[in-house]
DNA sequence: ATTGTACAATATGTATACAATTCACTCTTG
DNA sequence: CAAGAGTGAATTGTATACATATTGTACAAT
């Protein structure tokens, strides 16, 4: 999440930074490449994969089926540890919001979410999840970041909603834990587009004072 | 296909079999347990994914929802060249039908879902898609293979519901496109499951004549 | 001045050698 | 006779060196 999408990647001078040879850097790199992480390219090297328009459209598109699949299926599946390693993580992202610091707060959410994947169980949505969850992190940094008083309520309300779902699954209540998630991702897809489509400037138009 | 499921493999006798060194071979295994065909091990190697029972339910839950929604986007998306390809992998397919050589009708199979998934062009469920055709294809190989009179009636009727499919996105016709791919499932399903529970063996029982 | 070609530099792909971990077999001990 | 520890063989993980491909720059020709 350091580098922007596109960005095209050195081996050496990664395998150098973190220690390694290239070659398990390189088993790396193609490990992420399949998570989709990165772009592999022929002969050319490894980029940051990239977030077009037509990407976020076909996230927009295809969230909300896999991730309302995955929480019947968690609901579904559900066992003591799985819920108690969720209360763990929930702790965790509850401590990084009052810290403050944005990464750690959307890489707890980002396990948060991956560990109800792990619930669900099922080897064929996992990966689509799994991509799904990447980008929702890549996209949503900027709704942990962010520190306006709006933002700050929506966090908490996001972990409201984390302790309702934990509750949902701890009951088996598979239909309660659809609702839930689709609540859940409304409040992030809202938040979404308020970063991808913010309040305009103030401006001045012919001599006229804007509406600002 | 050539392994069954949960098989190890040797690094060493493959890079020899395929005249490459352990590196690119290594690389290959990575991408290959990352795509689902193979379960990585650490410190121990890799072996040939296992398709136990819940694999084997999951899939069945999985496969029809995510098929469905592939069909949906892809006809939405298809663009000439798109149904072009799909006609060529389709020839190829009837081809190998006639000439009855099962792993290539199954490998003729497999390309053409995959190309479907391919024109639908999202992202995040082309992962999953691509989990679902590999187990799909190993699971169904014997839909393939098998070449009882019923089994060669049922090959044929997949390949007319291919074309009526590629009719179906040339038009552009997404409903009628989900529809087909249903039922494209069911035909499928229903072979699957006559393999995994085929008609018992003729017995005796304490002198009665079985009823076979 | 612009375009094309050639050469050099840099980065990726591959092979081989070495280190570390695992597994099986044997030997010892209770 | 059984159980456990130790040793050795085999296999996986890592590093380095070399081959190959790509890209940028410089020079020449149109």
């Amino acid at each position: 999440m350091e580098l922007s999408p596109g960005h095209p990647l050195d081996e050496v001078a990664l395998s150098a930074e973190f220690g390694i040879s290239r070659t398990p850097l390189r088993e790396i790199i193609q490990k992420l490449g399949g998570e989709g992480y990165l772009t592999l390219l022929e002969n050319r090297g490894a980029k940051v994969a990239s977030l077009d328009l037509s990407t976020l459209r076909h996230f927009f598109q295809a969230a909300p089926m896999i991730y309302a699949s995955i929480a019947r299926l968690a609901a579904e599946h559900a066992i003591d540890s799985d819920i108690e390693r969720l209360k763990e993580i929930q702790v965790a992202f509850r401590q990084s919001i009052g810290v403050g610091r944005s990464c750690e707060t959307a890489g707890h959410n980002h396990r948060f979410h991956e560990a109800i994947g792990e619930m669900a169980a099922s080897p064929y949505l996992m990966p689509s999840l799994k991509r799904l969850l990447i980008d929702h992190t890549r996209i949503g940094q900027m709704f942990y970041r962010s520190r306006s008083d709006g933002d700050r309520n929506r966090i908490n309300e996001a972990a409201d909603q984390h302790d309702a779902m934990i509750e949902a699954f701890a009951g088996r209540d598979a239909s309660r834990a659809v609702e839930l998630t689709l609540q859940h991702w409304e409040l992030s897809r809202g938040q979404m587009e308020r970063f991808v489509s913010p309040d305009p400037l103030p401006f001045e138009l012919e001599g006229h004072a804007s509406a600002v």
